[in-house]
DNA sequence: TGTTGACTTTGCCCTTAGGGGAAAGTGTAT
DNA sequence: ATACACTTTCCCCTAAGGGCAAAGTCAACA
C-alpha cells in the first residue's frame, strides 16, 4: 500500500489533485483507515491513475474520463476506440481553429508594421442608401446558438438548395441570412435562412422591398459586426433609424471560393428617415 | 446613445457580459441615469467593443485586454504590436502541442486497431537489477514547477555543457536528471540536472554507486511515469524498497534526433532488500 | 519514552468569463 | 390604463484544482 504522498510522487499528480479525484470518485483509494482517514492506494492503481493522466492528456474533461472508466469494466475497446477519435475530431477542429487565428493575427501585424492601426479598416467601410426590390424568399427560421452558427448555415443552405434542386425551383439570387432578435443572446438567436425564387409555393414568403442603409463587406466574416457598427454609426449620424431585421446576403462565400479574404457580403440595414423632434 | 440591448446586438455581445465588463471596469456605459441605473452606450464605444472583440478572438485574458486597452491611450501602437506577436507565440506553442497529441493518440488509435490496449506497454517493461559504478557529477540543482521543464532541462544542460566546453572538461557519460522531491508538487520539485564528468572541480559532485533496479524507455518522454510505475511495482513484488531519489539517463534525446520515438533513456531505482517482518 | 519534523486530514476561499434565473423596477406602444 | 418588453441588482453555478490554516498522526531519533 502506498500512502497519497507516495502515490502522487509515483503519478505525478499532486495529493490536491488525489483528493479531489477521490471526492468526485474518479479514483478513490483502495484503502481508507477508518481511524484516521489516510487514504492508502495500491500498487494495481497506479495503472489506471496513468491511463487517467494518459486521457487529461488527450484534453478528455474529468466527466468523460469517469465515463470511459466507468465503460471499460464491460466493453472496454470499442467505446473507448469511438470517443478517442471524436476527440481527435474536436482536436483537429480547435487545431484548424488556431490556424485561422494565426492568419487573422499575421495580417493585424502586418498592417501594424505598414502604421495602418488595427480597427482602422471601418473607418473605410462606405456605406449607400438603396432602395431594394421585393423578393419571394425560400425560408427556414430557426433558433440558434451561436456556437451552431458555421454548422448552421451549412445545414440549412443545403436543405434549401435541395429543395431548389428537387423541386426544379427557379433560383432569383444568392442565399441571405435575417437577423429577427432584438438582443444578441450566444444561447439562442431567432435566425432566418432564405434565399430569392421565383414560385411563391409553400415554405417561401414574400420579401418587401425597402428603403435601406446597404454597405458590402469583402473578406473574412469576422469583420462582420464591425459593418453593423458602421451601419449603426451611419444612421446615427444622417438621422435615420432602423425600421425591421437587418439582413446579409451571401454574393460570394464559401461554396464559390476557398479564401475567406475573396468573401462578398452585402449588409442591409432597413431604415426610415427620423422625425425632427 | 444606445440602450445595453441595442449595443448587445450590434456588438454580438450578451448584455449579461456587458454588464460584467462594466463591473471589471473593461468597458463602462458613457452614461448612467443616475435615477434607475439604466447603462447608456455612446456609438463611439462600439469600436472599443468590437476592438475587444478582436483580443478576445486572439485568446488575449481579460486582465491583458485592459492592460492593452490602457496602454492604448499613451503609446498607442508599439506596446500592443509586442502584445500581438507575444500571444501569436504562445499560440504556435499551443498548436504545436496539440500537432504533438494527436500523434499520440493516433498511435494509441492503431494499437486499438491491432488489438493492443492502451496501456499495455507497461507490461512489456523490463526491469533489471544492477550495480551503478560512482560518478562525478558537473550539477545544478533547482527547484521546478511542472511547467518549466521543457525549458528547464535545455537551458540547464546547456548551461552545463557550455561549462564542460569552456572549461575543456572531460564528458564521461550522457546527461541526467535526478528528482530529490519526496512528494510530486506541480509548483515546485527539487531537480538536479547533471553531466558525469572527470575532474573533480567545483560545481560537481560524488555520485555513490548503487543497487538500482534499472528499467529502459524508447519513445517519448509522456511515458515516463510508466516506467517509474512499473519499477515501484517490480520492486513492491520482489521485496526492494526505494532508498535514495531516482534518476534518469537520456542516452538518446531531442539532441540527437528529431522523433520522439527515437528516444532512449534509462530510469534508475536505487534499492535495497527489504527485511522480512 | 518523549520530541521533532514530515506527513495527512478537513475546511474554507479563490481562480475565468460569464450563464441562469428571480424579483422588482422601468419604458413605451397601444 | 395596461400589457409587454426591457433593465436593474442579487445570488448561485460552472472545471479542475491551488493556497492556506488548524488540527491530528506517523516514524525516526535521542
Amino acid at each position: 500500500m502506498l500512502t497519497i504522498g507516495e502515490f502522487s510522487k509515483i503519478c505525478k499528480v499532486s495529493t490536491k489533485t488525489l483528493r479531489y479525484y477521490d471526492e468526485i470518485g474518479l479514483i478513490t483509494p483502495d484503502e481508507i483507515n477508518p481511524e484516521n482517514g489516510y487514504r492508502y492506494y495500491s500498487i494495481r492503481q497506479l495503472k489506471k491513475m496513468l491511463f487517467i493522466n494518459r486521457l487529461k492528456s488527450y484534453h478528455f474533461s474529468l466527466e468523460e474520463i469517469k465515463g470511459i472508466l466507468e465503460i471499460e469494466r464491460d466493453q472496454s475497446e470499442e467505446r473507448l476506440y469511438s470517443a478517442l477519435n471524436r476527440k481527435k475530431r474536436e482536436i483537429q477542429n480547435k487545431l484548424k481553429a488556431f490556424e485561422n487565428t494565426l492568419n487573422q493575427m499575421n495580417i493585424d501585424i502586418l498592417n501594424l508594421e505598414k502604421g495602418i492601426s488595427i480597427m482602422s479598416h471601418i473607418d473605410y467601410l462606405e456605406v449607400q442608401l438603396v432602395e431594394t426590390q421585393p423578393m419571394n424568399l425560400l425560408y427556414i427560421r430557426q433558433m440558434l446558438n451561436s456556437g451552431d452558427y458555421e454548422e448552421g448555415y451549412g445545414k440549412y443552405f443545403n436543405r434549401l438548395y435541395e429543395k431548389i434542386a428537387s423541386e426544379q425551383l427557379t433560383l432569383l439570387g444568392t442565399p441571405m441570412t435575417i437577423y429577427h432578435s432584438q438582443e444578441y443572446n450566444p444561447a439562442s438567436n431567432d435566425t432566418e435562412f432564405a434565399i430569392p425564387i421565383m414560385e411563391a409555393i409553400k415554405g417561401t414568403r414574400d420579401f418587401p422591398g425597402c428603403l435601406c442603409a446597404k454597405s458590402v463587406l469583402k473578406g473574412s466574416y469576422s469583420e462582420l459586426t464591425s459593418v453593423y457598427a458602421k451601419l449603426r454609426e451611419w444612421a446615427e449620424n444622417e438621422g435615420y433609424e432602423l425600421v425591421k431585421s437587418p439582413y446579409e446576403v451571401y454574393v460570394t462565400d464559401p461554396y464559390q471560393t476557398n479564401d475567406p479574404e475573396d468573401f462578398i457580403t452585402e449588409v442591409y440595414f432597413p431604415v426610415k428617415k427620423k422625425h425632427l423632434a
